[in-house]
DNA sequence: CTACTGTACTAGAAGTAATAATACAGTTAA
DNA sequence: TTAACTGTATTATTACTTCTAGTACAGTAG
């Protein structure tokens, strides 16, 4: 499904947060689609069962998925999702990178740019 | 000259670099302004020298601070700033999170407004 | 019942962060 | 030169987080 740096600063149970987050947000993983169980990904990446869950709680929290017990956890659909509180991290996170990127030299263009991009490349259904 | 959460999950070091790249970014701390010494800051703050050591050599590295055996530690002229590595990552961070904040359904007209915002705080002297 | 699912808990190992104490080198001013 | 600053480096120890391992319980589906 994808690698991970076991060696990384990073946590792993963080990497996959990012990963799947990802995967998710480029619909690879559609909507209502079924993740692979916990075991099954800790076995797949030969990482413990526990770091697996600690990620799937993490992304049920922020809202990218839903957990049902005894059947398995399943991609949020992106419609449904009103994390007012996610949205105001991204907007404050938004905010800093800004002031970031024109500190190191890149330009308003440079940036609208890139977000141009972004937007291209996501296509609703 | 500022507060720090020793009860985060998130490193004391990592909230320093955080804060003082703020500082700079914001023109609060201007170009070759003395920043407070090692052991100065680490009694103000009341946390070990070390822990400021290692934000400062982590700042330096990003090219926002130099510093000099002897005399201190400065904010380096933000016109110099060349650190290609570091547009690198801001480049990846702005795309992942513009894919983030659409799919939580934030408009890119929103976006650009947020841009445009952060934009005219920025003022060259 | 059996074999899957998520979830929870405890215990321990491993790695990172933070503290503490000390030391060395360069600068500056008396 | 001396004294008092500066950054920088090293070692040891403590504390905390991550990760692993093992076990257990509850819900679902054939």
């Amino acid at each position: 499904m994808f690698e991970l740096d076991v060696r990384s600063r990073k946590p792993i149970y963080e990497q996959l947060v990012e990963k799947l987050k990802q995967l998710i947000i480029n619909d690879v993983l559609k909507e209502d689609e079924k993740l692979p169980s916990v075991r099954e990904l800790a076995q797949q990446l030969t990482i413990n069962p526990n770091t697996i869950q600690k990620a799937y709680r993490e992304l049920e929290s922020q809202g990218y998925i839903y957990s049902l017990k005894g059947k398995g956890s399943f991609v949020h659909p992106s419609g449904k999702v009103d994390n007012e509180e996610e949205l105001k991290k991204v907007r404050e996170e938004l905010k800093k990178l800004f002031a970031e990127a024109i500190y190191l030299g890149m330009t308003s263009e440079e940036i609208a740019a890139l977000l141009r991009e972004v937007e291209g490349g996501h296509q609703d259904d």
